[in-house]
DNA sequence: TTGTAGGCGTTATCAA
DNA sequence: TTGATAACGCCTACAA
């Protein structure tokens, strides 16, 4: 592989000046035709392209990007956002600028109003993890219409123009963890099922997911219960207690959102974590101890490194060098992790 | 996020001139001890940080990696090369050229020579998807004698002063199966185990994770057969339809390593694919259609993404940065596929 | 319609 | 020991 050819290069070839190289090959203003024929021709013949990096280094313009995420106590938005960082880093000499805003709660008017700041102090592009809500909605219009690119990920934002979404397909998720459930209780047997919230559209994907394989490919098994626990370890506890207690036959629980903790602990209280197997998500504290005890036998994990990397890549790609997202959905990976996969697994720290 | 302070910044604020503050920054040559520090503290206060662009620019030369793949007929390396293309075309304005030699078989001999010869024509670096031989490591030991800069991926050379090694760790590999079949057999049964060959130390590494799992973990799992296939999928298919039928209590099928199609079909055949679980590796040709019909319930993959990237990452951070790879070793993920979450995996096409 | 000069941030070279 | 200057490849302005 040679050196590419410069801009110097081919006006001495052609006996042409450089400021009438650039405006052949970038067709500025006006230039004789035939002078344009030949230097074109000289480029193509040399195999011309632009340098980037000098390109970048004239342009000396910084990209602004800002990012939207949800609360960032959990470890995976953690780490979805270092790695976010972390790539936008590697573009900072190409004048790459990203700014972080965790919101404080899971607040639809927190998110607009943020989303609204953004914008208004001329921020070229937004990456932003969707409260799925009418004020959401309306601030991500006002965005795109105030010349902002938008990407979501990790949830969406429906029935909105932004220009594609990076997450993960929750409804797959579920029958990920419904197929695997199932077959860890010999295809048969009772299940219990702790959801997250009702409300949460996420929640609902997962449980719809589950539910489906369970009734498409598992005919003796039964669900039993599904009982909801707020995202809060306490309730899980308590009702995993409870049901256990109370349902004998109980052989499979399938953990849809937080909540490893808590019913994990009821489980391993219960002395029954031989007979029931136990699938969850996500890889908070205490889910890698109980997948060493056997307590967990397999948790469902989300890929933070690419839902945090490449809203940045493509919002820069598009920004800089004016490529276009090629699709609307970017799927990322659903990742089943055991007690013997885990380490060197990027979600789980 | 602000912009960086440049070097004439620097100059200005310290009251120097930038060819001190560059002495300063480098440590070149003779410098006033008492300047230096009070560049570096400017530096340091205004969190200096090079502009990789104009040194790229500045530096002007292509930095060389040769990169050797094992056999390319596999989609599993056609994707790992792609990936390092892609990663080298990232750098190209870098001045990064990089040159794959897919090796024509398994042939160390033929990876020695490819390895010499690379080394005699000046290459900067080699990633090396070895054949764990001697050959290979006297090969290896020429070019690093000659200065060139050594990581290998995939599959490592042991005893050499290779740099790091990027790849799966095959012995976890094996247990990831080990734990995810035993439980699909309800944690009883007789396993079959059909080997790739005991001359490949890739996989006798996994069959050794594999049964070391079904040992400490599952007292009512006995392996009850180990057989060759050598790659072939014509004795995996004479032989797991040899074994089905001599023994009727055979409830799990272990594949370490191709053989996914002939030992499917004989599976499929026999019509107890429903009584017997199946855990192979690799995604081949039918693999897909042996998930979604669920003959094959789970296939462990490796990561060719990364494998094809981080070796080339490495590389040029060290030539172009003088940045050393902080780790000898860099384990890629080991990823649990089944029919309901091959979409989207960047192993399965 | 075309040419020239200056600058982006760094490094290398020569002069002081 | 330090300072000034040219160069890398490109773009923008201004001059011719």
């Amino acid at each position: 592989m040679k050196k590419n050819v410069t801009i110097p290069e081919l006006a001495k070839l052609t006996g042409v000046s450089i400021g009438t190289v650039d405006r052949a090959l970038n067709n500025r203003s006006e230039i004789n035709p035939e002078t344009k024929k030949k230097i074109l021709a000289a480029a193509a013949k040399y195999n011309y392209r632009p340098n980037r990096l000098s390109k970048a280094l004239v342009h000396n313009r910084t990209i602004r990007i800002g990012m939207i995420t949800l609360p960032a106590k959990s470890p995976f938005i953690k780490k979805l956002t270092a790695a976010a960082v972390a790539a936008a880093d590697e573009k900072i000499d190409f004048g790459l600028s990203l700014s972080v805003h965790p919101l404080s709660t899971f607040d639809a008017q927190e998110e607009a109003s943020k989303i609204k700041t953004l914008v208004d102090s001329g921020i070229d592009a937004l990456a932003i993890a969707g409260v799925d809500s009418p004020v959401t909605k309306k601030a991500i219009a006002y965005a795109i219409k105030k010349n902002a690119k938008v990407v979501t990920f990790n949830s969406d934002v429906s029935d909105t123009e932004r220009l594609c979404v990076v997450g993960q397909n929750l409804h797959q998720s579920g029958q990920v963890a419904g197929d695997l459930l199932c077959k860890y209780m010999g295809e048969q047997g009772e299940v219990f099922v702790l959801h997250g919230s009702k409300q949460i559209s996420a929640h609902r994907e997962r449980l719809k997911g589950f539910c489906s394989v369970v009734d498409s490919d598992f005919p003796d098994i039964k669900i039993v219960a599904i009982e909801e626990d707020l995202d809060d370890d306490k309730i899980a506890y308590e009702k995993t207690k409870q049901i256990l207690a109370s349902r004998p036959n109980i052989s499979g629980i399938y953990v849809v959102a937080a909540g490893n903790k808590g019913a994990g602990k009821a489980l391993k209280e219960s002395g029954r974590s031989s007979s029931v197997k136990m699938v969850c998500n996500d890889f908070v504290p205490m889910t890698e101890e109980f997948l060493e005890e056997g307590i967990i036998d397999a948790t469902i994990l989300q890929d933070p490194e690419t839902q945090g990397r490449l809203p940045i890549d493509i919002l820069f790609n598009l920004l800089f060098d004016k490529i276009q997202p090629e699709k609307d959905y970017y799927p990322t990976t659903i990742d089943i992790i055991t007690k013997y996969n885990y380490h060197g697994h990027k979600g789980c720290q």
